[in-house]
DNA sequence: GTACGTGCAAACGTTTTGCAGCGGG
DNA sequence: CCCGCTGCAAAACGTTTGCACGTAC
């Protein structure tokens, strides 16, 4: 966890996001705990929790400039909810479809033989793995 | 493209669907026409043009219906929006971010190292691959 | 005939937006 | 001081649901 908060200062300013006190608050909450999976409705509660008074449009709002600003790694599994990664290294996942929850699959775990060449005119933007897994005693096809 | 009306009876049959006018209209148009990535707006439009009674209501119903009977397959890879994938073969997806459309890679095409033993206490579902990629030119993170 | 499928409209949860006011640089 | 950020509430979006009617078998 090489995180203080004077790094989220920089952090934001690298970013070319200024340092608002929910940015900073959030961050800290986002950054300073690990590696992490987040929904926004997470996020939610515990800034509720830590008394964070911010609303869920700024909630919102953060997550996806972060998103965009490369701090975070948005992670699409279910329809209907988004999740986001603050692990930025190069990873995978497994999903535990009956709990809605996301595990990294270290890079080095995993690897893929022979990656197909983008299709012309386009870039390979990221390659995303993602192992569905479930209880074994569970129905099929849960999602 | 190996498909009749005939066949089609049976698949719904085999799969204990029983073959309501609706099924049978909304199968022709999913199977009818090769490998396809549908959207349930794309499948309502195609339903509309082809002059077919139905409601938003059956279109989710038959969509979801057909996956968990394993006609279909559905693949998440923007929040906010299911695709249902008619190649039911191993097989992984480019998609292109800024037109929001999926494609196919078959499976000889690419394939996995190494993958993982599934966490204890469950079993692997399915292993997605989605190739993430946008135009040259196009701005990073566009999602 | 009966169990299952369908249509409609309203509800749902997540995410986005419009706009007035606040605060960082 | 000014532009960008925030809060609020309301809307938008894709999807699901409840219930009365219709249809497959």
């Amino acid at each position: 966890m090489n995180y203080t908060p004077q790094k989220l200062r920089e952090k934001l300013h690298d970013a070319g996001l200024s340092a608002t006190n929910q940015r900073l608050a959030l961050g800290e909450l986002i950054f300073g705990r690990g590696n992490r999976h987040l929904s926004a409705e997470q996020l939610r509660k515990e800034a509720a929790a830590a008394h964070i008074p911010v609303s869920l449009a700024t909630i919102y709002n953060t997550l996806r400039q972060f998103s965009g600003a490369g701090l975070l790694r948005e992670v699409v599994v279910e329809p209907g909810r988004s999740y986001f990664d603050t692990n930025l290294s190069e990873h995978h996942h497994f999903f535990h479809e009956d709990e809605g929850r996301l595990e990294d699959i270290s890079a080095d775990r995993l690897s893929i033989n022979n990656l197909p060449p983008a299709p012309n005119g386009t870039d390979i933007r990221r390659v995303d793995v993602i192992i569905r897994v479930a209880r074994e005693d569970a129905q099929r096809d849960v999602i």
